[in-house]
RNA sequence: CGGGGCGUAGCGCAGCUUGGUAGCGCGCCUGCUUUGGGAGCAGGAUGUCGGAGGUUCAAAUCCUCUCGCCCCGACCA
């Protein structure tokens, strides 16, 4: 296309309130513009990328097996209510109600609906399995949108939806879907890791986010240096210690000491002179409304996620002051596991460690040479803390490495959540009544190209990789009022145009540093320049945007050039 | 929701403390020159100073309310 019809407002500026490189680029590139918060319109070249990646997605969920549906946005109420997540979506989900006063939302996802329609149509073992997929835009009123259109409210996303009769079918159906991420995103020319993850409050048992590895990336990941082994933070495991045997029965016995005003492991530590690893850190949190107390050594620090996973609770928040002082008997800042009136569970750091400084359950005390079997018991261990650079793999015991990743893909095992509370059955060989068995995979198609950005850039701007590139090649003519350099421009353009390699010809009557900083900018891999000094030879020059590479070719060999690169 | 900041020309900002002519840079328009890495000169257009109310002879500036946006935190498939 002519760069001069075309709608591509870049921007010379670095926009202030853009954090993140990605987010800078997309706007300066005319990729994007917000319209509000969290809630960005496409311009052309942006949708060209978006169509890009959709594309890449489609080919490789239809390869997989999937099939291609378009569910609606706006769902009723009725079917949350069933899902039993009308009430625990909270505020993210958008509520509004019709002119007849009945519910509505704008779907952040769609395992309602899906579900609903095919527990209608889907009656027997043989019509299973089924994957079923979706590009559509889904609404979360995200308490905080940032970075652009990384953690936006509006957005665009390819959900799909496995059933299967069993768990051997779901396995395969996950299996499917696991590949063809990885396929896509490689695909998409980005680096990612596919890591263990929670599942967060779309349930189910098992599941996997595909993350871009980039230091501006809102998870943080863990993974070991020499097996497989790699996991979201929130669900990166430490390992059981061994059990070694201790008598308590010779160790000096429990003190209570008058610890005024001293509250936090640092303080404890310092006034009784301890290293935090002496301390027990007893928090008090509300499960479902019912009081926990969790121990953890002093030194670590509780992963909700993993403690959320262990109760099997919905809600989970540490306790108000008025439940601590109810289940210790004293204010926050004194607790201990001594005499605490709740269930208690401790943390594997905790295991092996003797003669400990606790809260002693009373304003102003601590109690030290606590004992554990003596001075109290536990009858739960678990794994509960977050892990920490000194750890090592659980797997294989190896050094683990950290990382910073952008969640682009997320799947999920989600077994018979939904299909059980909405009653998706199936008679099966025996003509028995089965539930179906479910996956839901997401892939966030916006969020996949901010990623690639953010992997993709140098101080010029963006360099896309060819596959999702919006145009392959930009035509640079030198002077747009020379006709020979002009006729040499277009009679490329015209050629390139036949082969079906998507080319930009920039038409526009600007000087040639104009036209390189906007080519670098939008950050087409390939850019010919047409300029009267080389022409006079029957040549252009040929710039590779990634490597600043540059090469003389004749026109037919800068044709030829640039069929291969394309290709490849 | 808590803490902080910002709304002035299309964009980026100054002016506000101490009330009195609304300004700068970029962009835009016209003309001439220039034409291989964001040109030069000359001329020009553009504002409900986020909104409402109040104080005052007079408000971008002071006061009250309100809306929007951004940052940090809590939160989050």
């Amino acid at each position: 296309m002519r760069y001069s019809e075309m709608f591509i407002p870049t921007v010379r500026e670095v926009p202030s309130d853009a954090e993140i490189v990605s987010h800078q680029l997309m706007i300066r590139a005319g990729l994007i513009r917000k319209l509000t918060s969290g809630i960005y319109s496409f311009l052309p070249l942006g949708l060209k990328v978006i169509r890009k990646v959709e594309q890449i997605v489609r080919e490789e969920m239809n390869r997989s097996g999937a099939q291609e549906v378009f569910l609606p946005a706006v769902q009723p109420a009725e079917l949350w209510q069933e899902s039993g997540r009308w009430k625990m979506y909270g505020k993210e989900l958008l509520r509004f109600k019709d002119r007849h006063n009945r519910e509505y939302c704008i779907g952040p996802t769609h395992e309602e609906v899906i579900t609903d329609l095919v527990r209608n149509e889907v009656k027997t073992y043989r019509q299973l399995p089924k994957n079923l997929y979706q590009i559509q835009t889904k609404f979360r009123d995200e308490i905080r949108p940032r970075f652009g259109v990384m953690r936006c409210r509006e957005f665009s996303m390819k959900d799909a939806y496995s059933f299967d009769a069993d768990w051997e079918g779901v396995d395969v159906s996950y299996q499917k879907m696991f590949d063809a991420y990885s396929t896509i995103f490689t695909r998409c020319g980005l680096k990612f890791r596919a890591v263990e993850a929670d599942t967060g409050n779309i349930g189910g048992s098992f599941s996997h986010e595909f993350m871009v590895i980039a230091d501006s990336g809102e998870d943080a990941l863990v993974f070991c240096s020499v097996c497989e082994y790699a996991a979201n933070i929130e669900k990166a495991e430490v390992a059981k210690p061994e059990k070694i045997p201790i008598d308590p029965a010779p160790l000096p016995v429990m003190e209570i000491v008058h610890t005024p005003d001293v509250r936090t492991i640092e303080e404890v530590s310092a006034f009784l002179r301890v290293t935090p690893q002496d301390i027990v850190k007893t928090l008090v949190f509300e499960a479902d409304g019912t009081p926990v107390a969790v121990l953890v050594r002093g030194d670590e620090e509780v992963n909700e996620a993993k403690l959320r996973g262990y109760l099997g609770c919905d809600a989970l928040e540490l306790a108000t002051d008025d439940t601590v002082l109810k289940v210790t008997g004293s204010p926050k800042g004194f607790a201990g596991p001594v005499g605490i009136k709740a269930r208690t569970i401790a943390d594997y750091s905790l295991m092996n460690r003797v003669h400990m400084v606790t809260g002693a359950n009373r304003e102003d005390y601590h109690a030290t040479n606590v004992n554990m079997g003596r001075d109290f018991t536990v009858k739960e261990f678990a794994d509960l803390r977050m892990v920490k650079e000194t750890d090592t793999c659980p797997r294989c015991k190896n050094p683990l490495n950290f990382a910073r990743g952008i969640e682009v893909g997320h799947t999920f095992k989600l077994g018979t959540k939904y299909s059980k509370q909405m009653r998706a059955t199936f008679l099966d060989s025996n003509g028995q009544e089965k539930e179906m068995v479910m996956g839901c995979y997401g892939i966030g198609i916006g969020r996949t190209v901010a990623a690639c950005i953010e992997q993709n850039n140098d101080t010029k701007g963006i360099i896309w990789p060819m596959f999702i590139a919006p145009y392959h090649v930009i035509l640079t003519p030198v002077n747009v009022k020379d006709p020979l350099i002009m006729e040499a421009a277009l009679k490329l353009y015209q050629r390139l145009t036949d082969d079906a390699i998507e080319v930009i010809l920039d038409d526009r009557d600007e000087r040639a540093g104009v036209k390189f900083n906007d080519a670098d900018l939008i950050g087409i891999p390939l850019r010919v320049t047409i300029g009267h000094k080389r022409l006079s030879e029957g040549k252009v020059e040929l710039k590779i945007r990634k490597t600043g590479e540059e090469k003389v070719f004749t026109i037919e060999d800068a044709l030829e050039f640039i069929r291969r690169t394309v290709r490849e």
